[in-house]
DNA sequence: AAGGCTCTTTGGATCGTTCCAATTTCAGCG
DNA sequence: CGCTGAAATTGGAACGATCCAAAGAGCCTT
C-alpha cells in the first residue's frame, strides 16, 4: 500500500524512511538525549529527505503546551505601543514562541473577542495593554481559565494577583519634568493633552501639580486626546489666548510634536520663549527639530522584562509581582533649554 | 465515575448535560442549520453553564483549517508598515481569522525561523514583505507546503505565479512629484533617501530620472537608509555643498521629515527657497510644520484588499493575479508649495 | 552461563475535535 | 396503520503528535 504523495508528511513517514518507530522520532522532535547520536542523525536526515513538517496542533492536543503567546494592545498604531510590540514579540521569538498581535482599536467588545480568539487558539500566556471601558467579562474569562495574564500599561481590572499590573513610574517622571522647567526660569506651566478621568492621565499630572502647589504656583490643564492633531490645536489656543503661558508638560511626545509644529507654524520658537517636555522619549523625539525633551520611558527595556514574567509564569509557574512601576528619566534637550536655534544639542539625561 | 473537576470541559462534557450526542455538539459548534432550533439553545446553554470552551487544536487536527494567518514583516517600526499590519489584523479579525505577526529585523534568518514557525501553527495563508537577502529556502520551503502566500510592498521571490506580488505603482508617483517640483519652478531637483541597488529605490526614483531627462536636466542621487536621521543628515551636506539644489523627492516621508528638521536647525525654510516631496503620506505628512507633500499610498486599502485577495485564495480557492500595482496620488502641501510660512494650507489631491 | 544493570527503543492508549455513513424521528399521505 | 422521504441525530473512525510502561540490547559481574 503506497501513502498518498499529496498528504503532508507525518512522523510515521519519518520513521518507516529512518527504519525506526514513531516515539523514536517523537523523541528526537523533542530533543531527547536518551536517543542515541547515530539515530537521532538518521531520523533527522529522513526529516529532511522527506519534506517533514512537524504539526504542532497535534502535538498540542496530546500536550497542551502551544508555544504560542498572545499580545492584545489598545492602540497599535501608537509608535509607543508599536515598538513594545515589536521587542516583547522578537524577546519570545528567540525562545520559541510565536506571538499573536492583535490590535483592540479602543473597543472592549472586539478586545473580548480577540481574546477569546486567542484562547481558543490556546496560547499560553497573554499580555495586554487593555481598552478602557468595561472589560469585566473578558477578565472574568481569563481568570477562569487560569492562563497567565499579564497587564500592562494599563490596570483596568483591579485584580493584580490574577493578572499582575506592570507600568512605568510616571508620577516621579512629572516630578522631574516640573522641576527641570522651574529650573530652567518657567513659572506658568501648563499640562496638556490626555484624555480626562483616565488613571494615566492623572498619573502623569500628579507630580506636576505637586510640584507646583509646592511652589504655590496655578496650574492650567489642557486636557484632550494624546495625538499630535491635539497638540496642534492646542498650540493655538495657547498662542492666542494664554500668552502667560512659558512652557508645557504634554502628556506624551505626539501632543508635544504637534504643539512644538502649532508653534512653529504661528512663527513662534520652542526651546526660547516656550518650553515643552514630553512623555515617552519615542525615537523622533531626538530627531525632530528643535529636538524634544522627554521623560524617558525604557520601553525596550519594559518590553524585554515582560517577557521574562511571562515566560517565568508560563514555564516555571513563577507568579510575578502583583505590582512593578519601572523608573523613568528625564532626557533633557533643546526644546526646554536651548538658549538659541543654532546652538548643537547636547542631551543631558538626569536622575 | 465522575469527571476530573480540573479538566478543561469537551464536547463530551457538553453533550451530557444536553442529553445529546457529541456530533450534534459538534454541528452546533459548526453553526450547522440541520439541527432543531431548541436542540442548539440547549447545547448552547449547556456550553455557556459547564464553561465550555473550543479547543482549536483538537479541531485544526480533524480538519486542517485554522483561523490562523501568518504576517512577517521587514520592519514593524516603520509607521507604514504599521498601519498596513494593523489594518490587515483587523480586517482579517472581522472575517474570524487571528493574525500572527512577527518582525524580521530585515534579518533573512530570522525570517526563515519566524516562517517556519508559522507553517508549525498550521497558518492557513501567509502575507509577507520579506527581508532582503537570500530567502530562496524560505520561498522553497512555502512553495512545498502548497500554502497560500502573497509577497507585498517588495518582491524578492521572481515567482509571482507562486507568491503573487502587489505594491503600489511608485514610478507613476516619482513622475508626478517630478512635474509638480519643476510646475512650482524647481530645476535641480535631488533624490534623497533608499538604500542603493533596491528595487524599490529604482521604482521611486525612476519618474523622478525620465522627467529629469526628458528637460534635460542633471539628476543627484543621495542614497542612503529610508530613516529620519538619514534625512538630517543630508540636510546638512545639501545646506554646505550644493546650495544650487532647490528641491528634493525623498525615498520616504521619515527621510523628507528628517530633511525639514535638519534645514530648520540651519535657520532654512523649506517650502520657500526649497521644496521637498515626500513618499507614503504618512498621518505625520499632514501634521508636521510646514506640512509635507507627499505621494500618497493609500495603505489602508491597500490592506484591506491584500485581506480580501487572501481569502479569496484561502477559502474559495481563488489564486490572485501574479502582479499588482496599486496607483498612487499625490498631495501637495506646504512644503512644496507655500509662497510663504504664514499662509494657510489647503492641501490639494491631484491625479 | 545466568543474572543484574543501564541505555535505547517500542507499541498502544490517549488528547478533543470533525467527518461520514448509518440510524432514528417524525410529519404527511394513501 | 403502515409506508415514505426528509430532517435530525448518532456512534465509530480518523487526524498526528505525546506519554508511559514495558521490552530489547549490551555490558559487567559473579
Amino acid at each position: 500500500m503506497v501513502r498518498d504523495v499529496t498528504r503532508r508528511p507525518t512522523i510515521l513517514d519519518v520513521a518507516a524512511r529512518a527504519g525506526v518507530s514513531k516515539s523514536t522520532v517523537s523523541l528526537v522532535l523533542q530533543g531527547s538525549d536518551q536517543v542515541r547520536p547515530e539515530t537521532r542523525d538518521a531520523v533527522r536526515t529522513a526529516m529532511v529527505e522527506i519534506g517533514y513538517v512537524y504539526n504542532r496542533a497535534a502535538a498540542n492536543l496530546r500536550s497542551a503546551s502551544v508555544g504560542l503567546v498572545g499580545l492584545v494592545i489598545n492602540d497599535l498604531r501608537n509608535p509607543f505601543f508599536t515598538q513594545f510590540a515589536t521587542t516583547l514579540q522578537m524577546t519570545l521569538a528567540a525562545r520559541g514562541y510565536a506571538t499573536v498581535i492583535a490590535n483592540s482599536d479602543e473597543d472592549p467588545a472586539l478586545q473580548a473577542r480577540l481574546v477569546g480568539s486567542m484562547i481558543e487558539h490556546g496560547v499560553a500566556g497573554l499580555v495586554i495593554s487593555p481598552a478602557y471601558g468595561s472589560a469585566g467579562a473578558t477578565f472574568d474569562q481569563l481568570a477562569r481559565t487560569g492562563l497567565p495574564v499579564l497587564q500592562v500599561l494599563r490596570k483596568t481590572d483591579p485584580r493584580t494577583d490574577l493578572f499582575p499590573f506592570a507600568s512605568f513610574d510616571y508620577a516621579a517622571g512629572s516630578v522631574a519634568a516640573a522641576r527641570h522647567l522651574l529650573e530652567r526660569g518657567a513659572r506658568r506651566i501648563a499640562f496638556v493633552g490626555g484624555l480626562p478621568g483616565r488613571a494615566i492621565t492623572q498619573q502623569r499630572q500628579s507630580g506636576w501639580r505637586t510640584v507646583m502647589a509646592e511652589h504655590g504656583l496655578d496650574t492650567v490643564a489642557l486636557e484632550g486626546k494624546p495625538t499630535r492633531a491635539f497638540g496642534m490645536q492646542v498650540a493655538g489656543t495657547l498662542h492666542a489666548r494664554h500668552p502667560e503661558i512659558d512652557a508645557a508638560i504634554c502628556f506624551n511626545d505626539l501632543v508635544a510634536l504637534g504643539l512644538i509644529a502649532g508653534f512653529a507654524r504661528a512663527g513662534r520658537q520652542v526651546g526660547t520663549d516656550f518650553r515643552v517636555v514630553g512623555f515617552d522619549d519615542i525615537e523622533e523625539a531626538a530627531q525632530s527639530w528643535p529636538q524634544l525633551s522627554s521623560v524617558a520611558c525604557d520601553i525596550d527595556r519594559f518590553a524585554r522584562d515582560t517577557a521574562a514574567r511571562l515566560l517565568d509564569w508560563m514555564v516555571d509557574a513563577r507568579r510575578p509581582a502583583p505590582e512593578i512601576l519601572m523608573p523613568v528619566a528625564l532626557v533633557t534637550r533643546d526644546s526646554s533649554i536651548a538658549p538659541c536655534p543654532c546652538a548643537a544639542s547636547h542631551p543631558t539625561r538626569i536622575q
